[in-house]
RNA sequence: GGGCGAGUAGCUCAGUUGGUUAGAGCAGGGCACUCAUAAUGCCUUGGUCGGGGGUUCAAGUCCCUCCUUGCCCA
């Protein structure tokens, strides 16, 4: 394999427990990582913990344990998400490790001998939970607009980054790489803010101590940016593994609230550092549960392991993909979970797999019959799914349009049955056994391009399926070819439903 | 207050540079079939394309305005 990939999500904040909203950045990424490898194409997809900042330190204080003790409490929580929804990633990176520690001083130094760095004051009312700093205006009733926390008045010394120098700069990378943020309409967010003129960013706070040291004067650490940001480039082993080279750059994806780090400050970091940018910032919408907004006081933030647990990985998985539009902001809802727990992947997927391969078990001896002379309507059926429906596929994968991609999966699923229908096989059960065999042969054929398509949405059931027909071959450069897919004669077992119909009197 | 979006069938959404009777899936109704997970296939009901005004031979598609809604900035 010489093409590579990287994607990354963003660190999360361990704070509590990651919720649905986490859980879909994650899946995305996921998805899109899996497609890739099937696609030929070395992958790696990152994700991890962001553990420093005063709010930490204080959450630690809080429960008498050390910070790092709280952290890799909380850190743990956050891996989870990966056997939760059965994710691929190649690194959890957590800035709280030494190699990461290493990239951020080494990015830091970078920006330092590029006179981008200079010592400032930094004053304003500053709220320890927001981890923000308000002007006297932005104050609501002398407390943070945001929380309503108290806030308290703080006034240090603080490093700064030239982030001024940089908005031309930007600018005109935005208009050279029209689709380096996406999608559109965060781009013109993006746009309007760096043309309304950039102000120089505070880096660094002398505040607090837990973070990373600024290199050369220790009352400092590193403030977020310079420390969150970099986790992307720690975690292919930059500066020192060579490798990273082979990867970079990574397409981020990220939720829109955090685009701005991402499409203004880090590509500004980047440029001033000598690295090259990314390739792609992906801003993805957020998640309402059952129409309204999430939210702890209100009781109704989604747990992805409860929605695991009552419906299944898989079907959770493929829901988030198909339901919501990637880039769009998307309303979680359990009726529709079932609606296409049952429509698509039970009545469409799960029966169509059932009928043909019942029909193989009782009627073909158990083995896969032989496909020889096809008719033109066999032919006519399998040029459908052939190399043209891979690459439309691709298509959407690629640009992160996932519930595309599986509509194109859906539309030979629907053309598969409707085909058993035409071809009537049941008919033949005693008039001409061969042609029987021979249309189940050509709906198994398509089974493989099925099965493989749906891989990466729904890895656990897409290997059942795989192995009830014997489909070993595990690239998508497989489905391009001509040839027959499948041994002739193989040995299939009795088929069992892979995706049963859920109905609510199941789940009491 | 400035800016960027969204508002299309009961639900989720497609609708290219304005051009013939506005589409899909799901849900609803009818028919067919019986290999299959009461599944599948076919047919079908359903929309004054948020309201109003304008440009045009022609507007869901362009312009103005208002309403609802989400977000970014101040």
């Amino acid at each position: 394999m010489n093409k590579t990939a990287y994607i990354t999500t963003p660190i999360y904040y361990p704070s509590g427990d990651p919720h649905v909203g986490s859980a879909y950045t994650s899946l995305a990424a996921d998805v899109y990582s899996r497609a890739m490898r099937l696609n030929g194409v070395d992958t790696k997809f990152s994700t991890g913990t962001d553990e420093h900042g005063m709010k930490i330190q204080r959450s630690a204080e809080k429960e008498n344990l050390s910070p790092q003790e709280y952290l890799d409490k909380m850190s743990a929580r956050f891996r989870k998400l990966s056997p939760i929804l059965n994710l691929s990633e190649h690194d959890f990176i957590r800035t709280t490790e030494e190699r990461h520690k290493k990239a951020a001083t080494a990015m830091w130094n970078k920006l330092v001998e590029g006179g981008f760095i200079y010592k400032g004051n930094y004053a304003g009312w500053y709220s320890v939970p927001d981890e923000t700093y308000y002007t006297e205006e932005e104050l609501v009733d002398g407390k943070s607009p945001d929380s309503g926390h108290p806030v308290e008045w703080v006034e240090e010394e603080s490093y700064y980054l030239k982030l001024s120098a940089f908005g031309d700069k930007l600018l005109k990378y935005y208009e050279e790489n029209p689709d380096f943020i996406q999608p559109t309409s965060r781009r013109n967010e993006v746009l309007s803010f760096v043309k309304s003129g950039l102000r120089d960013l505070a880096i660094s706070r002398s505040s607090f101590s837990w973070g990373v040291p600024v290199p050369g004067d220790d009352k400092h650490v590193m403030y977020v940016w310079v420390d969150a940001l970099t986790n992307y480039l720690s975690a292919i082993g930059w500066p020192d593994d060579e490798q990273w080279k082979k990867y970079w750059p990574a397409i981020h994806l990220v939720g829109k609230d955090i685009l701005r780090f991402h499409a203004v400050y880090w590509p500004a970091m980047l440029m001033a550092a000598g690295v090259p940018l990314p390739k792609q910032v992906f801003a993805h919408g957020f998640l309402t549960a059952e129409g309204s907004k999430m939210s702890k006081s209100k009781g109704n933030v989604i747990d992805p392991q409860e929605m695991v647990n009552t419906y299944g990985q898989d079907q959770l998985r493929y829901y988030l993909m198909r339901d919501i539009q990637f880039g769009q902001d998307g309303d979680f809802s359990e009726e529709r979970l079932v609606n296409r727990m049952n429509a698509d992947l039970a009545n469409d997927l799960g029966n169509l797999f059932q009928r043909v391969l019942s029909m193989v078990h009782k009627n073909c001896g158990g083995q896969v019959p032989d496909l020889k002379d096809v008719t033109a309507d066999d032919k006519a059926f399998l040029s459908h799914v052939g190399e043209d429906l891979v690459k439309e596929y691709m298509t959407h994968i690629e640009k992160l349009d996932f519930n595309k991609a599986l509509d194109t999966v859906w539309q030979i699923i629907r053309l598969a049955n409707k085909y058993m229908d035409t071809q009537k096989p049941w008919m033949l059960k005693t008039t001409d056994t061969q042609r029987m065999g021979q249309i189940l042969r050509v709906l198994m054929e398509s089974f493989c391009h099925v099965s493989l398509l749906v891989e990466p949405f729904m890895p656990t059931s897409a290997a059942k399926l795989q192995k009830q027909i014997g489909f070993t071959n595990k690239t998508f450069a497989n489905l391009t070819t001509e040839t027959s897919l499948l041994e002739t004669g193989a040995t299939i077992s009795k088929p069992e439903g892979v995706f049963m119909r859920w109905s609510n009197e199941e789940a009491a």
